[in-house]
RNA sequence: GCCGGAGUGGCGGAAUUGGUAGACGCAAGGGACUUAAAAUCCCUCGGAGUUUUCCCACUCCGUGCCGGUUCGAUUCCGGCCUCCGGCACCA
């Protein structure tokens, strides 16, 4: 009997599916369409196991759905711009090009060595110019339409990657990517008008049924829309208007103060001269770790319905960034506002009356009756915000307004490895954009790296020199790249047209392939990519471009692999960083790809994080050896004798298929693993007769079951058992037979008020009385019956029956 | 503070619509084989108790805590605790 040789088995078929590009769907797909993802990689070197997760998972549904008789479009490509290249590139002296190819190579010969099948006739890097291009000619349709702006900004300035950063890209208020706390600074950067969209992108996710709801949730609450109105304040001795943003017009009687944020366009105009230097100091205690404090403007404002004149203060609590700027504070039903007001000696007036509300020690921010609000007394808060807001209304004093807390995009980078921003500067015309027949603008490759400080394009002559495509005038090129989610926003409709060169993708194909209709990939994009790559689809959706806006119909977000770290001795997700990794090629050069493909689904539940154990490897190593014993056993069986078959194990067969069809079909392959090893021991145990036609043709079946998971052994079984030389990729999934799927005899569970007290075996769909007169028989119930009035029975055919005294 | 998600044996986890809690795997303990080890195979494995020579049984408790609905709750409802994730002076 030859032993479970996993080396050479994997390789001999990773070799026939490279070979045959299995995967492969030319033009137009002939077996239904079904377009699945996996989020595409950042090149960034090894794999590790928590890597593995999402493209073993994908594999399994692949060849699932294979089986199923789709051939889904299942490409891959890779997400290649962007810092670790360039840091390394600082580093070592190697060009980011060369290192990123490297890593590509080794990636792809890791997805070859875990089995995992991709159409890699579409394969596409985000670096190559034949892909840039498109991110600079989208670039220049999004210019014409206004939806890319240059503008000064306070932007994120991160010094360890000495760039700009996006708002999603800072966490915590530290770089997400090299964890260095990030500054202010005043820039002039280039931005898409997302907040164009927040609306829509808030609507579209109603649509997503078929997105996790965390996701979901994660993303409304990142456009955080609020409903309220703009109310305008006249400031008489300057002449001008303050105009603030409110969610409750109904507090506006107890409007005692105006405050400003210390960045408001009005703030040196209103303070004194003298304070300047306090309003400087004030403009850097800003965020939460301070405390609140202001200064009192030199002017007041008049209240638009009391005709008061209510004090300005600026204060260090109000964002610049979040509404006008400014705010109407209502000390007695906001905390924030009620703290400066405590601590200013500010006038505090109730205006929302609930027994349990403002007691003067605190804000009472929920909703009741007005007081103190002249003609409005009485109403109720929600009826007073409509009231007050029409009241405002014809008074031209405000309007009803919404306000969302996501913010303009901010793509630009001053970083060398990145598309190039297609815009030229000319000392006559401006700000002209590049014209479509130059692009791709084309980033200079002979950049020497070593010990480089700031962006090299900047210091690149031939690069920044240019003739204004307008005057033929003297010009300089931009030399901010842009931001790689640009490239990573619209790449899933590159893959349909991987080639063309007059177009990103060909419209008519794009629509026939589109949306995703499974996108697999880690929560940590849930913000990030998920919401940029909606907003691109919305955009080209209003181009004309595709024919729909959102990309992905269904969305699958895995869990992380984790493992206690050596480093922080907490239970970590796998990282470099924190000394947990696991190498793939560690598991497959002891237990094989199979092993670890099993493992890696059997470890949880997908959607879940999870935690790696290398015992737990050798479970699934265990059980695989099992069933390649019990194969080789099959085949060194005589042919004899008519096919004898067993029922029971039969029963048992179609039972799992019944169970494990349902799992693929939810995803929940740790429950199938567990039913076919379930199987397998029924199997093995009940296997006794050497009826080698009959167990053939179990085994044949069980094979089938396993194959999405680990699909090398079940290849080499299939082989050696069947006479059909057929890949069990090109085999159709076995259907179970509903009949042979049920039990022959069901368990009926007895219970006495509710407590399990015994169980009688009855046939399928018996009627109540018998099974009443049969456990009626049983000694443990006569016991419990005994003196006892039945006064109820509760009868669940084939599950329970239930009597109560 | 706000918004999500979760809490089940020593561990990872299962229980698809309210119907036998602990499938499957790991670890552990015991045994077989072996000079020995590895590998493999067999048995035990939530807790407490009753019965018993053993087997076979049986009873009570048990899914974070307290309460409710129900013949019956890991599952539904109300209140709390803890952990994880996201947002956070967002007016």
């Amino acid at each position: 009997m030859k032993s479970y040789d996993f080396k050479s088995i994997e390789e001999k078929w990773q070799k026939v599916w490279n070979e045959k590009k299995v995967a492969r769907v030319e033009g137009k797909n002939s077996s239904g369409k079904f377009y699945m993802l996996m989020m595409f990689p950042y090149p960034s070197g090894k794999l590790h196991v928590g890597h593995g997760r999402n493209y073993i998972l994908g594999d399994a549904v692949y060849r699932y759905l294979r089986m199923r008789g789709l051939k889904p479009l299942n490409p891959m490509g890779w997400d290649s711009f962007g810092l670790p290249a360039e840091n390394a590139a600082i580093k070592k002296g190697v060009h980011p090009r060369k290192w990123t190819l490297e890593n590509i190579k080794e990636m792809k010969s890791q997805f070859s060595r875990w089995g995992v099948l991709y159409d890699w006739d579409r394969e596409i890097l985000t670096c190559d110019p034949s892909y840039y291009k498109w991110n600079q000619w989208f670039f220049l349709k999004m210019y014409e339409k206004g939806l890319a702006y240059k503008a000064k900004a306070n932007a994120n300035w991160c010094p360890g990657c000495r760039t700009v950063l996006a708002n999603e890209q800072v966490v915590n208020g530290v770089c997400e990517r090299c964890s260095t706390p990030v500054e202010g600074r005043l820039l002039e950067q280039w931005f898409l008008r997302i907040t164009n969209y927040a609306e829509r992108l808030l609507e579209g996710l109603d649509k997503l049924k078929q997105w996790p709801e965390r996701v979901i949730t994660l993303q409304r609450n990142w456009i955080g829309k609020s409903e309220g109105a703009d109310i305008i304040f006249e400031i008489p001795h300057l002449g001008k208007k303050i105009e603030v943003f409110t969610t409750r017009p109904d507090t506006l009687f107890g409007a005692t103060f105006l405050a400003l944020s210390p960045d408001h366009p009005l703030s040196e105009e209103i303070v004194e001269k003298d304070k300047f230097s306090e309003l400087k100091n004030l403009r850097m205690k800003k965020g939460d770790t301070y405390e609140k404090m202001g200064i009192k403007a030199k002017y007041t404002a008049i209240h638009p319905l009391t005709g008061k004149e209510i004090p300005i203060w600026i204060a260090n609590f109000v964002l610049m960034e979040y509404g006008t700027g400014a705010i109407m504070s209502v000390p007695a039903h906001d905390q924030r506002d009620f703290e400066f007001a405590s601590k200013y000696g500010i006038e505090i007036i109730e205006v929302i009356h609930k027994d349990g509300g403002f007691n003067g020690t605190c804000a009472y921010d929920g909703e009741g009756i007005l007081i103190n609000s002249s003609q409005f007394n009485g109403m109720e808060s929600e009826r007073a915000k409509r009231a007050i807001v029409e009241k405002l209304e014809r008074m031209g004093r405000g309007k009803k307004s919404i306000r969302y807390k996501l913010r303009d995009w901010l793509i630009s980078r001053q970083r060398y490895w990145g598309t190039p921003i297609p815009i030229i500067y000319c000392e006559k015309c401006g700000i002209v954009p590049e014209r479509e027949e130059n692009l791709p603008v084309l980033l200079p490759m002979d950049i020497e790296f070593k010990g480089l400080k700031g962006n090299p394009l900047e210091t690149c002559e031939e690069f920044v020199n240019t003739l204004c495509p307008n005057c033929k005038g003297k010009a300089k090129r931009e030399t901010d790249t842009m931001d790689t989610f640009v490239d990573s926003s619209w790449y899933f409709l590159r893959f349909i047209n991987p080639k063309e060169e007059k177009a990103p993708f060909i419209s008519k194909d794009v629509n026939e392939f589109l949306p995703v209709d499974l996108y697999i990939g880690g929560i940590e994009h849930a913000i990030l990519h998920l919401l940029y790559s909606r907003f691109f689809t919305h955009v080209l959706y209003d181009l004309g471009l595709v024919n729909f806006q959102e990309p992905f119909q269904q969305l699958f977000t895995q869990g992380m692999i984790c493992k206690i770290s050596s480093i922080t001795g907490k239970l970590e997700k796998m990282s470099k960083s924190k000394g947990n990794v696991v190498a793939p090629d560690e598991i497959i050069s002891k237990y094989g790809a199979d092993t670890e493909r099993l493992y890696t689904l059997f470890i949880g539940p997908p959607e879940k994080d999870a935690e790696w154990s290398d015992q737990g490897v050798t479970g699934c190593f265990r059980f695989l050896k099992r069933v390649w014993d019990f194969g080789e056993r099959i085949s060194s069986m005589e042919r004899k004798g008519e096919k004898v078959r067993d029922e029971k194990i039969l029963r048992k067969l179609h039972q799992t298929i019944k169970k494990v069809t349902e799992d693929y079909e939810r995803y929940h392959f740790n429950t199938a693993v567990a039913s076919l090893m379930e199987f397998f021991n029924f199997f093995e145990e009940n296997a006794k007769n050497e009826n080698r036609a009959f167990l053939e043709e179990v085994f044949a079946i069980f094979i089938k079951l396993l194959y999405p998971m680990a699909p090398h052994i079940c290849e080499e079984l299939n082989q050696k058992i069947s006479e059909s030389e057929m890949m069990l990729l090109e085999k159709a999934w076995p259907c179970y037979d509903p009949q042979l799927a049920k039990e022959e005899m069901v368990v009926v569970v007895i219970q006495i008020n509710g407590k399990l007290r015994g169980q009688v075996k009855v046939p399928e769909n018996s009627p109540e009385d018998y099974v009443v007169e049969l456990a009626l028989k049983e000694e443990n119930i006569k016991n419990h019956l005994a003196g006892k009035e039945i006064k109820k029975k509760i009868y669940v055919k084939n599950k329970i029956l239930n009597f109560v005294l």
